[in-house]
DNA sequence: TGCAAATAAGTAAGTACTTGCTTACAATTA
DNA sequence: TAATTGTAAGCAAGTACTTACTTATTTGCA
């Protein structure tokens, strides 16, 4: 039973096992697509990035679109966004504003920081209009808002929030740490001097300050 | 001298004088290109929506390319933006944080919900690396962000803003209403049913809360 | 174990169609 | 007439996808 080689971008080893040939053309497409979107990527190239013949890319997906498809299930099986959400219950359970704000903040940032590909995918299949973002909003965005809609109106209760429409504090919420990723690690535009927990900190801060109930009057 | 026929997509009337049909294709490009991007949408497509033969986008302009860059011609000479310019700089001199906050915060949604198509089709371009993004980022996005930072600079050493990086400062400032606009003009994923000015409202009062010096210690 | 048969991975060279762009020519206006 | 706006038809190159066929690996059985 030999190992099966690492599926590589452009290995020189042709002849690979169906389920690593298979792995290998999603990673090249995701390289692709997250780079030039659906349009913009042809089949060929793709092939030509993963050093195989076309054709073989229509043995193992039917169609381009399946095998545009098909990356959303590979990336959703290998995601580990379970444990966070249990994170996030913990938080929610203990009322620990701020651990919440923090464990919010970082790994929305952790998600664009350790998979910029996948974010640029989703944001090409968003404006696109593509099936894979409808699904991928209703899968995860969706339910994490939910919760953090259910927990927000409970604490404005508990008078440990400031009042009003509980989805404007979470776009307040949402917004910092999506603005910064996009342009750290989608666009690129800027090199930025501080690490990721400095601005998460400073970030953190802000959204306690705003987001408590105001001191003010 | 017979008046110019509004350049309406698909308008019954042929034989449009230069000028005019040049805009009306530009009009057309940017709502296709807004919808599929640049490499999703065909020049046929373009000609068909506005009522005309292909061969015609190629009279008045030389490649696909043209059209695209004529796009940011047309829209930066029709766009009053200056004027807003002024009205922060004003801001600034008076050292007025909560009109300036407010004026950043309504502009930068009210660019998103009066032009749509225009934002969208940015975005594409960003995510595309299209030229066009990046001389648009350095003629609008980058010296806002100059300014910004150097008021904010000066506020934090008067006490008025709390400590910090100020461009930490000022991805808060912008992360939320981009984040907003995003959500309700470009990505329409929720309706969502506050007015624009009351969300305005929000994120003006969380952000001031959040950004002025701590008052806890 | 040895080894042919079955299975699956690979390719070269196409298919029908679409792409951005051009040419030759007709209609309209000055 | 002279200039300009329009079109029909088509070009070479590229598109997603197929076909006919070759090669490697696994498997069933002596």
């Amino acid at each position: 039973m030999t190992p099966a080689p690492s599926p590589v971008a452009g290995a020189p080893h042709p002849r690979m096992a169906a389920e690593d040939r298979r792995r290998q053309l999603i990673e090249t497409a995701i390289d692709l697509f997250s780079q030039k979107g659906f349009a913009g990527t042809t089949t060929r190239e793709i092939a030509a990035a993963a050093g195989v013949n076309e054709a073989i890319i229509f043995r193992h997906f039917a169609t381009k679109q399946d095998l545009y498809k098909a990356i959303l299930d590979y990336k959703c099986n290998a995601a580990g966004s379970t444990e966070w959400l249990e994170d996030l219950s913990r938080l929610m359970e203990a009322n620990d504003d701020e651990g919440l704000i923090r464990s919010l903040i970082t790994h929305m940032i952790a998600f664009h920081r350790e998979d910029p590909r996948f974010q640029r995918l989703m944001l090409h299949a968003a404006l696109e209009g593509h099936e894979i973002a409808i699904i991928h909003h209703n899968q995860v965005k969706l339910p994490v808002g939910a919760k953090l809609i259910e927990y927000i109106t409970r604490r404005q209760a508990a008078g440990a929030i400031r009042p009003g429409n509980p989805t404007v504090v979470l776009f307040s919420l949402a917004g910092i740490p999506q603005f910064y990723a996009l342009q750290k690690y989608i666009y690129q535009s800027s090199d930025f001097p501080l690490t990721d927990e400095q601005v998460v900190d400073s970030f953190v801060q802000i959204l306690l300050d705003g987001l408590r109930t105001s001191t003010k009057g």
